[in-house]
DNA sequence: TGTATTTGACCGAC
DNA sequence: GTCGGTCAAATACA
């Protein structure tokens, strides 16, 4: 192929990057202006919607490379059709593609660490929207405990990528490091209030009583981690698809997962391990698509030592330097 | 009985 | 050859 077919071949991923993240600009500029602040409820979550719609394409235009053949629309969902008369060369081919597949799709790590008041475990329901199927447990060369696989529920039904990887620390049993590969392609189990739970009811109509700019919310969220969690972020850094990593602490006893901010979400998500639950987020919620993420100077290490102000100055490092408006306005909102 | 989880085996990457 | 990721049959559970 000559180069410049080449060129505007690879231009082409470029351009549709550009022009869907142009348009991530204009929805969240709607929901600045109209949105945000709207008391009308159904506007409001229609911006957010398609905001993680816009969100998942840019991450799907990421997922493209122009030198790898087009996948087929059935790639995902192997048993969909004709499974049980796959030869033995289409089965491999099939493997194989989804092994170049996987290596393509976007990642994200983040660690969650369980409050010890939660005894080891989180009963109250968490949920990051999606539903996940266990599909294997491995144990890891260098880690004491094994490694859960998860799937998407509806890979099959709606040929859903997602997966992800729980690894539980060993250093603290509590702190779970799941890694997220894939963009969802299937609808939320409740895309209309999924954010939302993370607020208190008295939370949420303060927010809607006063209406601040963004960047006072950023501060407001700010003081609710400081009041409520510790939050901080850990080596934070950018892999081939913008992976990020992330550390939630839950800090305080008071506001362990079960008596407030978990148990607000819905029921679903908690996904036991062999030996523990964990909860994990949506990758839509904090993930960096489309976003460049700056790596912070070390200097906070171990979830243990994210003392108030250098949490709070991660906190307010990222929702100042990153542009987290529509993650954390679908994560808080 | 249908669905989810467990677990040994298989395969590709390194 | 080793290791991580996935498959798929067996098993558990509601």
């Amino acid at each position: 192929m000559p180069d410049m077919e080449k060129g505007k071949a690879s231009e082409q991923p470029g351009l549709l990057l550009a022009e869907l993240v142009r348009v991530q600009e204009l929805a969240r500029e709607m929901e600045a202006e109209h949105g945000w602040h709207s008391p009308d409820e159904f506007r409001r979550s229609l911006l957010q919607e398609l905001l993680v719609s816009i969100e998942k394409a840019i991450c799907m235009a990421k997922s493209i490379t122009p030198d790898v053949n087009p996948q087929p629309a059935d790639g995902d969902s192997p048993r969909s059709s004709g499974e049980s008369s796959r030869s033995e060369t289409s089965k491999l081919a099939f493997r194989e593609q989804m092994s170049k597949k996987r290596k393509k799709l976007p990642k994200w790590t983040r660690e969650v660490r369980v409050s010890s008041g939660a005894g080891g475990g989180v009963h109250g329901p968490v949920d990051d929207g999606y539903s996940w199927r266990k599909y294997g447990q491995k144990d890891i060369l260098g880690f004491k405990h094994p490694r859960g696989y998860y799937r998407c529920t509806h890979r099959i039904m709606q040929g859903c990528p997602a997966t992800k990887q729980v690894q539980r620390s060993d250093e603290d049993p509590l702190l779970f490091h799941v890694t997220y590969h894939g963009a969802h392609t299937c609808l939320p189990k409740s895309p209309a209030a999924p954010a939302s739970a993370w607020l208190s009811q008295e939370q949420q109509q303060q927010e809607e009583k006063e209406p601040v700019d963004r960047q006072q919310q950023n501060q407001d969220l700010l003081l609710r981690f400081q009041t409520g969690l510790r939050v901080k972020t850990e080596d934070l850094e950018l892999g081939d698809h913008g992976q990020t990593s992330l550390s939630f602490s839950f800090a305080s006893p008071s506001t362990t997962p079960d008596s407030g901010f978990i148990s607000r979400a819905s029921p679903g998500f908690l996904s036991p391990t062999s030996d523990s639950t964990y909860f994990s987020f949506s990758p839509y919620s904090l993930k960096g698509g489309g976003i460049k993420l700056r790596s912070r100077e070390s200097g906070v290490t171990g979830a243990n030592s994210a003392s108030e102000s250098p949490a709070a100055a991660d906190m307010d490092l990222m929702l100042q330097e990153l542009d987290f408006e529509s993650d954390f306005s679908s994560f808080f909102s």
